[in-house]
RNA sequence: GGGCGAUUGGCUCAGUGGUAGAGCGCCUCGUUCACACCGAGGAGGUCACUGGUUCGAACCCAGUAUCGCCCA
């Protein structure tokens, strides 16, 4: 791929004479570069997308939206510093790139920021306030008590987040454009903005008309504390302490049947006692029935493969509902629903009709209303009392179910709740699981181990996505329900809107027909109070950036894209839901490939994270080292793995502020030769044996480098260019800076064979620096070009190949060998390496032989030769080179 | 329990069949002449372990151990 025809940026002409040089400081140096150089590229627009492109010469890319309300750590600047590297890399080769950035402001940390901000709470059945002024703003940032918080609506909290999600997004964008990301901030978007809500809104219709989404009442997870209901995807396991308390049931004729649980609190909600269809233990009760103790409720006992034998007493007690097990069993065994735990977590208070006889009902008046902790502790001294309760609870860890931003375990909850669907469950007629499968296999991931975690988790669905949550600040489920004559709300007939109106707030917009007196009285309608997760959102951001629904041009353009950046973290989230919505919607992948970036970890190889006290402000980092050490850090950590990261010893990051020194400072030397002549870029000046073998090697360099940028490897790539750019600093400058100055009695076209080589090389090597470091290679590449390097071609190896004729591979490290041969001399002596060699001679390998005659007079120069320097025949076997030679005095100091 | 990844010099990591590599750190030396945010030279490893395939294994195969992550 190369730079189209159209493009507004000429390829280079190698040959032109480029303008003298100038402008180079005294003592270059990174300090103030990124200031400089970003107000440059914002002013000249350096990044702008050139929207006329074709869908070819575009390459666009999907990138990870942060979620303001959160604050940015050392793995965002990570794995967002991969993603511009292939940014840079692929608008060098001449690609129009799409690169847009979103803020995830929607959901759950915003809204719980906004509440201790500004001191409200959201109450969706309160009207709009127009003009609304918080009782709070910005404040001392501690939380205000639930009850000193405002009940604004919901449309005024919503403004709210908008207010300060705004200010947050101001921040983190200087960070963005400090760190140097070449992203195009005209293009920006917000998940809570009307772009992504109409996007989100439109989806969701057209999956409710194509039979993709649908609603059901069901038993879901549910968190207690946000009380809402909560997506497999967003479970988290986590040890939990908890006892094994062993329960006597009873049956008939006296036999009593012992069970194990943890949770003796749902006693009342169970349902039946289940063992494995093999075990004998407990063949001789299938089909009987038991009573429960305390509450005296005839039970069934059946056989179920999911029961485990050899754990606890090998027969459980099935609760509607306890866990995802329990839930299994009920709608395969068809059990009855027999539910205790309310929405807030506690015992419902009304004692239950299936409770009959008289000690049932008091046990359970003693219940009602507790928290299940309070009820279990109840429960369990009832228990001990009727002798029911076989031993003493033994402490146990148990992995339990949590809402990954919760802190109490999951409860089960049966509730009305929107479905997508995902291939989790079955559906006639159609294999979803298994299209959802093939679009995995058809995605390249890099690395391409990760596709199977994709798989995996896939694989593993056992549901379909559930999508409403109870919450306030996110896109709202755009529908209405019909109010019967009778009162009663008709779930199963949902009025719909007009996608031109979206997007839309139903409980303060109207549904067409309707008047907003009518609602929520008999033969009106009400809102769909809920919202959508975040993921439904933010699984649209392809559609959302792109300009679907609104620029069809422009979504022809970028859609399908060629790139998702991301997390590992987040493949069963972000990156499966957008294969879904984009599989749903458009029957198409939204893109052809994925980049996983690793983790961050710490020196103890723990996951950095903000409760562990190990982030370090990113800001604060790149100002003390700056960006493009930082970024060369980033880069020359793998996608895929894992990096650690010691903010006392940031070693790779000081190695990356080294190189990006080197870069001035070397350029800066190179270009001094020509003195006030123009640069000439001219191939066909090359004539000396090393010039032409130092762009041979280079040649070979940016063939290896490309070939790794394209397959996604930015490391390899940066590794071929650093260490060939230290060879050419530690031995071919050394080796020609005497001819380069051009000292009397030089052959003039030796002279300019240098020159030459040196700004050919010099060119390519910033192109090849320009995605990790573009900080200083755009400051040297002003001091004597014309333009933005970012927007210069890509070099390719024809030139250099071209200039190089026939160079030989192998003369630059011979010549590197010798060179050190002699400083090892001076090194060993214990002498400055500007002493002089009154002669010497090399002793060597025969068939290096004319290789080093054929740089003789530059060894001579850099080693510090005053009189001859002679070879000589080394032994069979003898490896390397040897010195034999007289070192003068060193000259007496002035 | 299943899956994925890792295990190479003190540290961080390259290296997919042909005599063990880099950078950092360390040791020694050096500095007006691009660079002390520097330069030169040097020391340092039986490639986690056990078998196997092969003329030859860090690399391929089987298994083991340890660590990390994901899923149950």
């Amino acid at each position: 791929m190369t730079s189209s025809a159209s493009s507004t940026r000429p390829a280079p002409a190698p040959t032109e004479a480029i303008r003298p040089v100038a402008q180079v400081p005294d003592k270059p140096s990174l300090e103030g570069l990124e200031e400089r150089w970003g107000a440059a590229w914002a002013q000249e627009q350096t990044y702008a997308f050139d929207r006329s492109a074709t869908r070819e010469q575009v390459y666009s890319i999907d990138t990870p939206p942060p979620t303001v309300s959160g604050s940015l750590h050392v793995g965002h600047v990570f794995s967002y510093t991969h993603t511009d590297v292939v940014a840079r890399f692929q608008r060098m080769r001449g690609r129009e790139v799409f690169y847009p950035m979103g803020w995830d402001d929607n959901g759950l940390p915003t809204e719980r920021r906004v509440q201790n901000y500004y001191g409200v709470r959201c109450d969706p059945s309160l009207p709009y306030v127009a003009d609304y002024t918080p009782p709070h703003d910005g404040g001392d940032g501690k939380s205000v008590k639930a009850g000193d918080q405002q009940p604004i609506s919901r449309r005024n909290f919503v403004e709210l987040c908008q207010r300060l999600t705004a200010e947050d997004e101001q921040q983190f964008e200087h960070l963005w454009r400090y760190l140097g990301l070449s992203v195009d901030w005209s293009q920006h978007y917000q998940t809570i903005g009307d772009r992504a809500q109409q996007v989100a809104q439109t989806a969701f219709l057209r999956n409710l008309a194509r039979g993709e989404a649908y609603q059901a009442e069901a038993p879901g997870l549910w968190d207690v504390t946000f009380q809402t209901a909560v997506a497999q995807a967003e479970l988290e396991a986590r040890d939990y302490p908890g006892h094994f308390h062993k329960i006597t049931f009873h049956t008939p004729d006296g036999e009593s049947v012992v069970i194990e649980t943890t949770r003796p609190e749902l006693l009342p909600a169970c349902v039946a006692l289940i063992a494995h269809p093999d075990d004998e233990r407990y063949a001789h009760l299938f089909g009987t029935t038991v009573t429960s103790p305390l509450f005296g409720v005839e039970l069934p006992v059946l056989a179920h493969p999911l029961a485990e034998p050899d754990k606890g007493a090998g027969i459980a007690m099935c609760c509607t509902f306890g866990d995802l097990t329990d839930v299994t069993w009920w709608r395969e065994l068809q059990l009855p629903t027999r539910s205790v735990i309310a929405r807030d977590g506690r015992l419902l208070r009304d004692t239950p009709d299936w409770l009959t006889t008289e000690a049932g009902r008091a046990t359970y008046a003693e219940i009602g209303g507790k928290t299940t902790f309070s009820a279990r502790a109840a429960v369990v001294d009832a228990l001990r009392e009727s002798g029911d309760l076989l031993g003493e609870p033994v402490a146990t860890q148990r992995k339990a179910n949590f809402y990954e931003k919760g802190d109490k375990p999951l409860e089960i909850v049966t509730s009305r709740q929107w479905y997508i669907r995902n291939g989790g469950r079955e559906v006639p007629g159609r294999d979803l699981r298994a299209e959802l499968l093939a679009r995995g296999d058809e995605l390249d991931f890099h690395p391409e181990f990760m596709a199977v975690r994709y798989a995996n988790w896939v694989g593993g669905l056992n549901g379909d996505w559930l999508i409403s949550r109870q919450r306030f600040f996110g896109v709202a489920i755009p529908l209405w329900y019909p109010v019967t004559a009778d009162g009663e709300i008709d779930h199963a007939h949902p009025i719909v809107p007009d996608e031109a109106s979206l997007p839309i707030d139903p409980s303060s917009h109207v549904p067409h027909g309707f008047t907003e007196d009518q609602r929520g009285v008999p033969g009106g309608f009400v809102a769909d109070p809920d919202i959508m997760d975040t993921w439904a959102t933010s699984s649209l951001t392809p559609q959302i950036a792109g300009g679907w629904l609104v620029d069809s041009d422009l979504f022809s353009r970028v859609f399908p894209m060629d790139l998702r950046a991301q997390g590992q973290d987040i493949i069963r989230t972000w990156l499966f839901s957008t294969i879904v919505r984009s599989h749903l919607e458009h029957g198409a992948l939204p893109w052809a490939h994925a980049a996983i970036s690793g983790w961050i970890l710490d020196p103890d190889r723990k996951k950095m994270s903000k409760s562990k006290g190990n982030v370090v402000t990113p800001l604060a980092m790149l100002e003390e080292h700056g960006s493009d050490a930082v970024r060369y850090w980033a880069t020359s950590a793998r996608l895929g793995t894992d990096a650690s990261f010691d903010p006392q010893r940031p070693t790779q990051i000081k190695i990356g502020r080294r190189l990006a020194i080197k870069v001035l400072n070397a350029s800066k030397f190179a270009l001094s030769f020509a003195g006030d002549s123009p640069v000439r870029l001219d191939p066909d000046a090359v004539t000396e044996p090393i010039d032409r073998a130092i762009l041979r090697g280079l040649a070979d360099v940016v063939d290896t480098a490309t070939a790794a940028l394209d397959a996604y490897d930015h490391t390899q790539a940066l590794e071929v260019a650093e260490t060939f750019f230290w060879t050419f600093c530690d031995d071919y400058l050394e080796l020609v800076k005497d001819r380069a100055y051009g000292r009397e009695g030089l052959d003039p076209a030796a002279v300019a064979s240098a020159r030459a080589a040196l700004s050919l090389a010099l060119d390519t090597i910033l192109r090849l620096f320009a995605p990790v470091l573009p900080y200083a290679t755009e400051e040297v590449w002003s001091w004597w070009r014309e333009g933005s390097v970012h927007r210069a071609a890509w070099p390719t190896s024809d030139v250099l190949r071209e200039a190089a004729g026939d160079g030989d591979p192998e003369l630059v490290a011979v010549a590197g060998t010798a060179l050190a041969a002699l400083r090892k001399v001076k090194s060993e002596a214990k002498v400055s390496q500007r002493t002089k060699f009154a002669s010497a001679e090399l002793t060597l390998d025969p068939a290096n032989h004319d290789r080093v005659l054929a740089v003789l007079s530059d060894l001579r120069a850099a080693g510090g030769v005053a009189g001859d320097l002679t070879l000589a025949a080394a032994g069979d076997g003898t490896d390397g080179v040897t010195v034999a030679g007289d070192l003068l005095p060193a000259e007496p100091k002035q």
